[in-house]
DNA sequence: CACTATGATTGTAC
DNA sequence: GTACAATCATAGTG
């Protein structure tokens, strides 16, 4: 019946698949005609005078496994027992063994001995370097930080951050080890399991000690590959957490009001051609206390800015103009100015394509000229955008 | 909280 | 490498 049907596994079906389906098993039928050759020839396994006898234990008991499956249950468990307090038993499950080895097991040996995953020793040196799997202590993520801060030149004052980074690494650090150990745990568990599962099979079916650790290979292989994505995902943690502490638009504080008033001066004065030179940018930097990559962005942003909404630009652009024509006056006066970069002669000359209609803010220059262009391209691409004389006098470099 | 301003990054073209 | 354009993500503001 049905209820039965969990029995099958040791029923006459069960135990048939027991004995065939196993690789080695399967030469078992073949076997048994060189059984009948040393019975032939072969003295016997001690090559005692006995040998006769021992031959026909040897060939009851083939007799007896090779019947064993049109047997009912009891009968084949009180069958094994037998079996196994069988005098002969040992010799011939060594034979079995050997046999089996010989012809069922010889082209595994090509996959033994595999090197070690490349993969997984980069994300082993990987975890190492990050301060996630080796010992415990703060030096490898305050070192990655520390690294990441003086590469980034960002502010000095990310202490916070820093720890912010240190316990969120830690956690990392701590859920990967947990895993680890859990993984390692169940590995060997496992493989306890089937090695104990094995070696009481080993008392019915010819397991050689050797295939024991070919299987218990088999499952660290297969626990190393769950390994290996825990620590994948592990690094892509870390990875995660390095990208989100370094990306600085996280932690973007704005210029001092001083450092854009002087680079709106520059760019305001060098509206015909804001690309300041690379010195120029240097200089800009020093003055903004920012570096120079920032000061490029800047002008990045601003002309792109600028270009796509004039208008909106319009009274700051008259502001700055007023104020490097105060400055000029001013340096008329007295010479030697020493801040508004563009030095004091402002851009009235070049180009200038737009006027600027000011209201009248404090009645004497309220019309500006403006050296921008409107179609809002300062250059073709192409031509030498670093052209503007740095922190000299103004530039107009016609080209 | 929505909105704008703004510094930084990314992708593309030259 | 630089500039541009689009976009991201945060800062600042009402």
């Amino acid at each position: 019946m049905l209820q039965q049907q969990p029995l099958t596994g040791n029923g006459p079906a069960g135990r048939g698949l027991a004995l065939n389906a196993h690789p080695g098993l399967q030469p078992l039928n073949s076997v048994h005609p060189p059984s009948q050759h040393r019975s032939d020839g072969e003295p016997g396994l001690d090559g005692s005078e006995n040998g006769l006898e021992n031959r026909r234990d040897i060939g009851d008991i083939l007799q007896q496994i090779m019947t064993i499956t049109d047997q009912s249950l009891d009968e084949a468990q009180a069958k094994k027992h037998a079996l196994n307090c069988h005098r002969m038993k040992p010799a011939l499950f060594s034979v079995l063994c050997e046999i089996k080895e010989k012809t069922g097991l010889s082209m595994r040996n090509t996959q033994e001995e595999e090197p070690q995953d490349p993969q997984l020793v980069r994300l082993d040196n990987m975890l190492l370097a990050e301060g996630v799997a080796g010992p415990e202590k703060g030096g490898g993520a305050a070192a990655a930080v520390s690294a990441a801060t003086s590469s980034g030149g960002m502010s000095p004052d990310s202490s916070l951050e820093h720890s912010d980074y240190k316990s969120k690494l830690s956690q990392i650090r701590t859920i990967y080890h947990t895993e680890l150990e859990k993984y390692e745990q169940a590995c060997s568990e496992f493989t306890t399991h089937v090695m104990n599962l094995l070696r009481e099979q080993s008392r019915t079916r010819p397991v050689s000690p050797r295939e024991i650790e070919r299987m218990v290979a088999i499952i660290h292989r297969k626990f190393s590959s769950i390994q290996t994505q825990l620590k994948q995902s592990t690094c892509e943690a870390v990875m995660i957490l390095r990208s989100r502490f370094l990306d600085a638009r996280r932690k973007r504080r704005n210029f001092s009001k001083q450092a854009t008033e002087i680079l709106n001066e520059y760019f305001y004065s060098h509206l015909s051609n804001p690309y300041p030179s690379e010195e120029a940018k240097e200089e800009l930097a020093k003055q903004c206390g920012i570096t120079v990559s920032q000061v490029s962005n800047w002008f990045g942003n601003k002309r792109i800015r600028y270009k796509k909404n004039i208008g909106k630009f319009q009274e700051e652009a008259n502001l700055y103009a007023m104020k490097t024509a105060i400055g000029a006056t001013q340096s008329e006066q007295s010479p030697q100015t020493p801040n508004s970069t563009g030095s004091g002669s402002f851009s009235l000359s070049g180009s200038a394509d737009l006027f600027l209609g000011v209201p009248p803010m404090n009645g004497e220059q309220t019309g500006y000229h403006i050296g921008a262009q409107t179609n809002g391209s300062w250059q073709e691409p192409g031509s030498p955008p670093s052209v503007t004389s740095p922190g000299s006098d103004h530039s107009e470099n016609s080209n």
